[in-house]
DNA sequence: CATTTCGTTGTAACTTTGTTTCATTCGCAG
DNA sequence: CTGCGAATGAAACAAAGTTACAACGAAATG
């Protein structure tokens, strides 16, 4: 695999997985990074600048194409993400745990998981996703969320909030239909990718179709792969999310929760944008409509 | 809160030892840090300076005071220390939130949810519940799934990875469908009825109707709910679900999260008892995996 | 083959952020 | 009072980060 450094903070694996598709000058910066993490939080740009041989704008550049605000922002993730001592480790399971350990270790891993994407997360990609689907909520355009298997369940999941939001909005987990509806898609429609591995061939033509089609593109998945390569491209956003178990390949239990949890970012970030004028009475609606479903209190 | 947590960062514990002793200014500084340590290193002196009460010079000296260089040194060891702590707090998302305080709210909501769970969940009827599964799965017994809306999303999840383990399951998210495979259960089967509310009548209904045709029945649901009430009687297995967020009776993000994992915690549990038999390849591969990759640096 | 276009990079102007200097205020001892 | 030292802020200053724009070169287009 890419990374055989088993204990290298996240951001720096999504970094040396970033490094091959970005230009030579901002690839310097990234060995420059790579090489001394710690250091490069420190250091003011100028001393950046000379060390990595470049200018100080392409620095700049390189932390955005990463996906950060700013050198500031990437700075500052940097001093969080190298933090050596991580609290919650991952912990294999036993096949002579009792219940009581199991309940501990499977949502200590997931804790690890959620808390390293919450440290290295790149706010800027986010903010991107989150206007990109509200411009299309609110335009009426399409908004199609594509996922096969595990990650057809979390574009289910999406769809559903969505709705409830007040926002049409399409999952699709059929590999045929993915692809026609993304012939379909046009300028000013969004479409989501959600795949765990990002090597799924089918959802790989399906976001270049979309591109090709002028829609926007946004892809859920790890940062060392086919489909977050392509995610690199212009036009495209690439929320990333990595975490170190390989466990995952067989019962993707960790990915699937990262995602959904982008997902619930993404959603609520949303629904904030659309204000919550035109979302109140819609949730209040729906709890009403509910309520003559249900036993007694509400 | 202010009640030191058990994982509050090194830091912020050695400036709250340090807050008597500064002067009434920097005091001020001080409880900005420690109310909000995250942010604190993402503000720009100015702002800092204004909801300190205090001006720019004043922060700096307080940066000074507690032995670090200036604000910059000081913002980057924050970053760096505070990325230990895990929140214990549930934070409203809030209006004017820019999208790093989104993803890192969202999350840490979800991290204090799991976590409330893992210390609060009952060993005894997670372990009763993989019982029961595994046996229905190595007899050869029905299971089911039942969950309407977004808790049908998770009988599907969870439908998807009992196939993984080479066990049938089936998940059922319409109403009537419920009815009809309730009412086809019978003694040794397993009804897994998962409700966000508790209170679907439809819901409670497949539940008794599981009970009286000799199905045993495991109800993940919230446990003050009326469906938790039937779950209490015997021949039913209850594992509960509670969290503190009221905003999730409109959009559950949070209960669904929970209930995936309780899901992720059976799953592994039933793997690990049917081990023994179909599953020992695939474990193995799954254990060496994962202890080549472990984190072992402290 | 000329031309256009687009991506990459650097220079220089600019803005923001952090730091220092210095004057003012306040409490208190002589 | 008067004077001294600690505490604080206003404003000037320096440094860091960011933006605008122009130059260059490689691939695409006619």
């Amino acid at each position: 695999m890419n990374a055989p450094d088993s204990g290298e903070p996240l951001m720096l694996e999504r970094i040396r997985a970033a490094l091959p598709a970005l230009p030579p000058a901002e690839q310097r910066v990234a060995t420059l990074v790579l090489q001394d993490a710690r250091g490069f939080a420190s250091l003011p740009i100028g001393e950046l600048a000379t060390r990595a041989a470049v200018s100080k704008p392409t620095v700049v550049r390189f932390c955005r194409s990463v996906g950060y605000d700013g050198l500031a922002d990437f700075k500052l993730k940097l001093a969080g993400s190298v933090n050596e001592g991580v609290p919650y480790v991952h912990r294999a399971v036993d096949e002579d745990d009792k219940p009581a350990d199991l309940v501990v270790k499977v949502i200590d891993n997931a804790v690890a998981a959620l808390l390293n994407y919450r440290n290295a997360a790149s706010a800027a990609a986010v903010e991107r996703a989150i206007e990109l689907l509200a411009a299309a909520g609110q335009a009426g355009h399409r908004i199609e969320f594509y996922g096969v298997g595990n990650s057809g369940i979390v574009a289910q999941d999406a769809q559903h909030k969505f709705f409830r939001l007040g926002v049409s909005a399409h999952a699709v987990s059929d590999g045929h239909v993915q692809v026609m509806s993304a012939t379909m898609l046009g300028p000013g429609d969004c479409a989501v990718v959600i795949s765990n591995s990002g090597r799924s061939r089918d959802l790989v033509d399906v976001a270049d179709i979309a591109h090709k089609r002028g829609a926007h593109v946004i892809v859920i998945t790890a940062s060392g792969s086919t489909l977050a390569a392509r995610a690199r491209q212009p036009g495209h956003v690439l929320l990333a999310a990595d975490h170190p178990e390989d466990f995952d390949r067989y019962s993707p239990m960790v990915s699937r929760l990262l995602h959904l949890m982008i997902m619930d970012i993404l959603t609520t970030g949303v629904a904030l944008k659309l204000g919550s004028e035109r979302l109140r009475p819609m949730l209040q609606e729906i709890k009403r409509n509910l309520r003559s479903r249900r036993y007694t209190d509400g």
